[in-house]
DNA sequence: GGTAGACGATAACATTTGTTATCAAATATT
DNA sequence: AATATTTGATAACAAATGTTATCGTCTACC
């Protein structure tokens, strides 16, 4: 499932190997727990096919505040690096295919390529690139409407609309079921 | 101003004295924008005294999205890190005494000092902290009520409390100055 | 093929939060 | 000192959102 990236990395053949053959390949049904609240973190996770969100437990009641999809990588983020115990789960949705790499071959990975500036640069990046991400997410919550981030969803995230149960998408807005479905509906009379 | 740094980093006295030369010292009222929306952020500030929001303008609502104090740097983050024209304004709540220091001038130091293993680990642990923050804060502020963050406030940043006008509170917490009076005389009526 | 569980729509009512307006107190400005 | 501006409280009403309950449909599984 590598093979997408390997032009984007300047390694050698051998090094390739060696790093990606760190990583362990798994089947899971929807609705696997790939990590609970209150364990650290030590898998990072690569989506090769299926689903995923984070959430939060609020008092019994779901907060999903992420969803991932093929080709993306997911960790309890702030656990896995700070070997925090986690305060979110870590879910299959959908039934899901899966590589994995435990943090102490990715913490040697890492030791060894951050020697290379064009990573490095590469990795300072993605950082920024995330807390950017963060930021844009956090705005938009507070600024718009429940309905109108759902119209956001649908414009800009229609895999989630299409991929997702609904309950999930209400716990992502910050809503009920009841409440979304009441949005649906409205925008449905409105057309 | 900056001696309190001093001893954290691993600069010959020379270095240090051209870096700190690069910076100005300006003395401006409360309520001064030191940023518009649209414009592209090309200066970093440091403030000695005072206190500066960072605010988005929402149909003509205030949305303040940060508060910053003495000793914190200051910036549209995005803006100044990417040239883009900046969503946000930024200006200061009280007079204030602010040191800033111009985008050229601070990239020929990150440039100059990147090369030292200490300080680049050190800064790409800042980038962490920021999205391990910006994580904190969004969580929170899906989790809890408009109540409940107002007691966080008093708890966690008994300076904004203090300092800070309450409508700008209010933006803050994402309700109205009315709900916000409503909140506090709700929690002296418990009282 | 039948059954249990998951999923989603809707109604009725409760609670939270926003809107508009008015008043009082504190602070800045002249 | 007089006045304007800023800040904050409160009331009355409107709108948004949550809660609980019921019902129908679909899907997974035995």
């Amino acid at each position: 499932m590598f093979n997408q990236f390997r032009n984007k990395f300047p390694l050698t053949d051998e090094k390739w190997l060696e790093y990606t053959s760190y990583f362990n390949r798994i089947e899971v049904p929807a609705k696997t727990t790939l990590l609970e609240e209150g364990e650290i973190s030590k898998k990072l996770f690569i989506i090769e096919k299926g689903c995923i969100r984070v959430w939060f437990n609020n008092n019994g009641k779901d907060l999903t505040t992420q969803f991932f999809f093929e080709n993306q990588s997911v960790a309890s983020i702030e656990s896995f690096m700070k070997k925090f115990p986690s305060q979110a789960f870590v879910e299959t949705i959908e039934p899901s295919i899966l590589c994995w790499i435990h943090k102490n071959d990715l913490d040697t990975i890492l030791e060894e390529i951050k020697e290379i500036p064009e990573l490095r640069d590469r990795l300072i990046d993605m950082l920024f690139e995330r807390t950017f991400d963060y930021m844009k997410y956090f705005v938009s919550f507070i600024k718009d409407s429940p309905a109108q981030r759902y119209l956001n969803l649908i414009k800009e995230r229609p895999q989630i609309i299409q991929r997702v149960p609904q309950h999930y998408i209400a716990s992502y807005l910050g809503v009920t079921t009841v409440h979304l479905s009441r949005i649906k509906s409205k925008l449905v009379h409105k057309k």
